[in-house]
DNA sequence: AAAATAGTGTCTATTAGACATTATTGG
DNA sequence: CCAATAATGTCTAATAGACACTATTTT
């Protein structure tokens, strides 16, 4: 591997003066005019084979009258964290559920009113807690279904579709906020314990493999499934079964931290 | 992280009015105080053996004398791509190289001086340009070794080290930031295309293995290493072979963008 | 008994790691 | 020839997928 740098270049123009200038410039500037820092979170459950998520309707331009994420501005004296849960607080009625921050979305024209930054989040909750959740919701806002138009880890947008199937329009950036959500998801779900986050305490093996075959968009087989969760070192065993269900019942298993990878 | 905006009475307030409000309040607030938008990137190289980064001793409080990322702030008619790829051009000379943004960071105190949030971005690029460009930098700033101390995907933070490896004092958060970006980069290693972006336009598969190595933290098996690389379909054999060895000479290779997963 | 799912055992294909062997260059 | 690394071939261990079979519950 040839690596010669031409060291002595003819002239070397003040590159610090330049720098600097810059620099200042700059910073002033966004002393001056800064933007606006959103958080939008993306709450995720799996239900019946589909994800689902909450959006309200928007009442006021932009985007009026299409679905957006709830959301919410940054306020000074909450973390971005903080501020997520807020949100998932105020407009989802949901506390202490997963959540991690997603990306940040920075398009210039992203909000047509003022120059507005957002911290996209995703959270995941059981079907249960969800349906609880919604139960309270306000009537601007609805469950949408998450239909994901490409496979694996390709990624792009989602589309989000009333309980008719109809084709719901979203606000911004929202359908790729979602879609980079699912993407997420899927990257981890194979070495992170968040497939737990869409169940209950405790769940058979087979709701297990339901959720990560909703989650992946595509059948797993059961025997390494079952093998694999079982080798993982994530499931304990409750000795309880299935007490509802008109077959020979399952083992029910519960969630446990594991010390280390 | 329980926040209940304890509005009015124990009585279940009017929802819909209580989340207006809450709304509304935020938002106003929002218009009055908004923080300011910072744009901090890690230009990673590999190299020896190390990784290796940029970093620039800050001549003014917070963190008066320790060591920063290259940063500025966003300006309000670009993005945070093009903030990231300015302060790229303005800090560190580096021009269309691979950039991928990170993590934000938003601790309400992690800048003293006001409420900074700031979007973390890292950079790749190869040992040659990477010395080329930090050729001309500015007495203010440095080449630091990164010392990782943690193995694998653990992640936490990483320490910066000078030529004589004596740790350098970091600046905010940056020391997280950048054990962040190396996560990132051992978890993509295996299924992106990011060691190439490490290394010239023509490499050899032990050069690859070298710099795969360098970021995972930990030796590769060279058989299967080898075969994993021809098999991805991402390489392609050039025909040439490297010059200027005192041993058997490898063949040149090539990144090749793949058509599809 | 029939239906339905739970759970186990085994075979095969694939892949990674280990190791040995041959090939090719410069000194 | 020797030293050094490139490149290939083969064996083994681990793992995922496929399939067959047995087990247990309700109707």
């Amino acid at each position: 591997v040839t690596k010669r740098p031409s060291k002595k270049t003819a002239v070397e123009p003040p590159k610090v003066d330049a720098d600097e200038l810059a620099f200042l410039a700059t910073y002033d500037a966004s002393v001056y005019a800064r933007p606006s820092v959103a958080i939008d979170v993306a709450v995720i459950t799996a239900s019946d084979g589909a994800l689902r998520t909450l959006v309200v309707k928007r009442a006021e331009h932009p985007s009026k009258g299409r679905w957006a994420l709830p959301g919410g501005f940054l306020a000074m004296d909450e973390s971005l964290d903080q501020a997520a849960s807020r949100v998932l607080s105020q407009k989802a009625r949901l506390e202490n559920i997963y959540l991690e921050q997603l990306y940040t979305f920075g398009a210039v024209a992203r909000d047509p009113r003022t120059r507005v930054i957002s911290v996209g989040y995703f959270a995941l909750v059981n079907a249960a807690r969800f349906e609880q959740a919604v139960q309270s919701k306000q009537n601007d806002s609805l469950v949408a279904t998450v239909f994901v138009p490409w496979e694996g880890e390709l990624g792009g947008i989602v589309e989000l579709l009333d309980q008719q199937g109809k084709k719901l329009p979203t606000a911004f950036d929202h359908a790729e906020m979602l879609g980079l959500a699912v993407k997420r998801m899927r990257g981890k779900l194979d070495y992170a314990p968040i497939g737990f986050q869409l169940l209950g305490d405790t769940f058979t093996l087979l709701e297990l493999q339901k959720v990560h075959e909703t989650v992946l968009g595509r059948a797993q087989n059961k025997d390494s499934f079952r093998r694999r969760m079982l080798n993982s070192g994530l499931l304990e065993a409750t000795g309880k079964l299935q007490d509802d269900v008109e077959h020979r019942p399952a083992e029910l298993y519960r969630f446990v931290r594991r010390s280390a990878v």
